[in-house]
DNA sequence: GCCGTTTTCGGCCCGACTGTTTTCAGTCG
């Protein structure tokens, strides 16, 4: 069975054929639905099933027509029938930075070259030199990016728990350099994807030249591929690329919500204002020449009647109509969360420890700590906190700071060994050995919390046993963790959610805005996280369920 | 090919930047 991911790679693929034969507004309509796809929550055969395929943004009769054609038979005629029309060669052109559908048309019809090696041979031989469009830049340009092309793969999205530090450091880079007045970041980082393809970041300044200056010297830069008078590109020295754009404040807010997207979210917000006489772009909400609009985002949205919107919903999957009929429902925040539920020490950890973890908790306004005293590591080891260390959890207990006491095993239950060990509530963390849930519907303990459960089809199947077992599942970056989409398959099964509050990591650690990123763009309110309620409540919940 | 509380047909976001151009085409985001 196709997975959802296959099918919206079909449809850009077809996209790409119908751009190159010159199509006008079909390949958008193609890669529209592509990306509606691949946002999905659930499998596009279940989709089909409820026969709901025509509810998906972006896909219409032709387009239900063609996946149910691929999910039944694993083809596409139409597809098959397309990839004929245009040597596969000329595909691979359109990868090349810089080359577009319409070039690598006109070189395939009127040079006869048919892919890459062919392209880079004709430009050896000076065969581009005097054709109409082609001056000697260009072909150096081409010339150059199909050299690189060659060398490296495609640069991949990054996580966004590694973009974030990178975009910390650009940030304070870019700050102690002086001059920056507002700095904010946009794009797919700020609306907490999962993964990022490129940094956008905005900022005020009265002198544009010296942001742009400081900017192509930050250490992490590698090669400034373009500056203009209000915007910079450049090429870090890992690969990833970054915009920087310079804006007036009186614009900021219009920018800034153009430039975090989705491009979908822009594209309903542009045509809504259209209808009413409006016009959006970067630099403001205009009627005429009048600016009505543009200091903040609040604003932008306000002229055309909508709600604010989050950053992480602007995905074109209901939002606009949303904040059409009132303020929207709010999202989880940071403050929110009012404990910590999966904590460990580290190993050979002392009562020091504790005290520096309890420090940083108040710190935090936290009120209680859920701290992981036993567990059976992932080799199927097994480790429990010294002596020392539970006594002094102990000691800690009654100053305004609750302990609460787990121990971390697989699905399979946990070992005998731990039948005296004091606890409140069971992680279940699968192992290598356990990977999928069981199938039993019951097991000998009641999880409250499963951990690093990670993946669409598996992590689906985890939010099911979570269910079963009246337990929350954790949220989080890196493939062990549910991500947006395992989230929202979870809230709408009504499985809470819990969330890492990093209070036990650096200051600037990812994990945990990574993981309200992934919250938030999958609905979640406070009464969505477990760890937003407090300390007896929970407790209450688990030692209710060791009754039943 | 999709879409519609002004449309079932006629639209389809919009601007920066680059290179090749005497006014614009292509690409990108």
């Amino acid at each position: 069975m196709p997975t959802n991911a296959d099918a919206a790679e079909l449809f850009r693929g077809i996209a790409d054929v119908l751009d190159v034969l010159g199509e006008r507004f079909k390949p958008e309509a193609y890669r529209r639905a592509a990306r509606s796809i691949e946002s999905l929550t659930e499998g596009l055969a279940d989709v089909a099933a409820r026969g709901d395929l025509r509810t998906i943004p972006g896909v219409g009769d032709a387009i239900e027509e063609k996946i149910r054609e691929y999910l039944g038979t694993g083809r596409l005629d139409y597809y098959d029938r397309l990839q004929k029309e245009v040597p596969p060669g000329i595909l691979t052109l359109l990868r090349i930075p810089g080359l577009g559908p319409k070039t690598a048309r006109r070189f395939w019809l009127e040079l006869g070259v048919e892919g890459p090696a062919e392209l880079a041979d004709a430009i050896q031989q000076h065969r581009l030199d005097g054709v109409k469009g082609f001056g000697p830049k260009k072909i150096e340009q081409i010339r150059v990016a199909l050299a690189a092309a060659a060398g490296a793969p495609a640069a991949a999205r990054l996580p966004i728990e590694v973009a974030t530090a990178i975009a910390q450091r650009l940030v304070a880079g870019l700050r102690a350099a002086g001059g920056v007045e507002q700095i904010e970041l946009a794009g797919s980082f700020r609306r907490g994807r999962e993964t990022v393809g490129d940094l956008d970041i905005l900022v005020t300044s009265a002198d544009p030249e010296r942001i742009f200056d400081a900017f192509s010297r930050l250490p992490d830069v590698g090669e400034v591929k373009l500056r203009g008078g209000t915007k910079e590109t450049v090429v870090l020295r890992g690969g990833l690329q970054v915009d920087l754009r310079v804006v007036e404040p009186a614009a900021f807010g219009a920018a800034w919500q153009y430039f975090t997207g989705s491009k979908d979210h822009n594209v309903r917000l542009r045509s809504l204002a259209r209808d009413r006489g409006l016009k959006i772009n970067e630099y403001g909400v205009f009627r005429g020449e009048e600016r009505v609009g543009g200091r903040t985002e609040q604003e932008v949205y306000g002229t055309l009647d909508l709600a604010w919107i989050p950053p992480e919903l602007r995905e074109d999957r209901g939002e606009i109509d949303a904040a059409a009929k009132g303020p929207l429902p709010p999202l989880v925040e940071r403050t929110d969360l009012v404990g910590d539920l999966h904590l460990h020490l580290p190993p050979g950890a002392g009562a020091r420890d504790v005290d520096q973890l309890v420090a940083t908790a108040r710190a935090r306004k936290l009120s209680y700590l859920g701290l992981v005293v036993a567990r059976v590591e992932p080799d199927a080891s097994r480790s429990t906190l010294s002596t020392a260390v539970l006594d002094r959890l102990d000691s800690v207990k009654s100053a305004g700071l609750t302990i609460v006491r787990a121990v971390e095993a697989g699905a399979d239950g946990i070992p005998a060994e731990w039948a005296k060990l004091r606890h409140d509530y069971v992680i279940v963390r699968p192992t290598a050995a356990q990977a999928e849930p069981p199938t039993s519907a019951r097991t000998p303990f009641g999880a409250a919390l499963v951990a690093h459960v990670g993946g669409e089809e598996s992590g689906r199947r985890w939010v099911a046993w979570a269910r079963s077992q009246g337990a929350a599942v954790e949220v989080g970056p890196g493939p062990d963790r549910l991500d947006s989409t395992g989230a929202r398959t979870a809230r709408e099964a009504r499985v809470p959610l819990v969330l890492p509050t990093g209070v036990d990591r650096q200051e600037d650690d990812p994990t945990c805005p990574v993981a309200l990123g992934f919250a938030r763009r999958a609905g979640a309110g406070p009464s969505d996280v477990r760890n937003t309620a407090p300390v007896a409540e929970i407790t209450a919940a688990w030692s209710k369920k060791r009754r039943a």
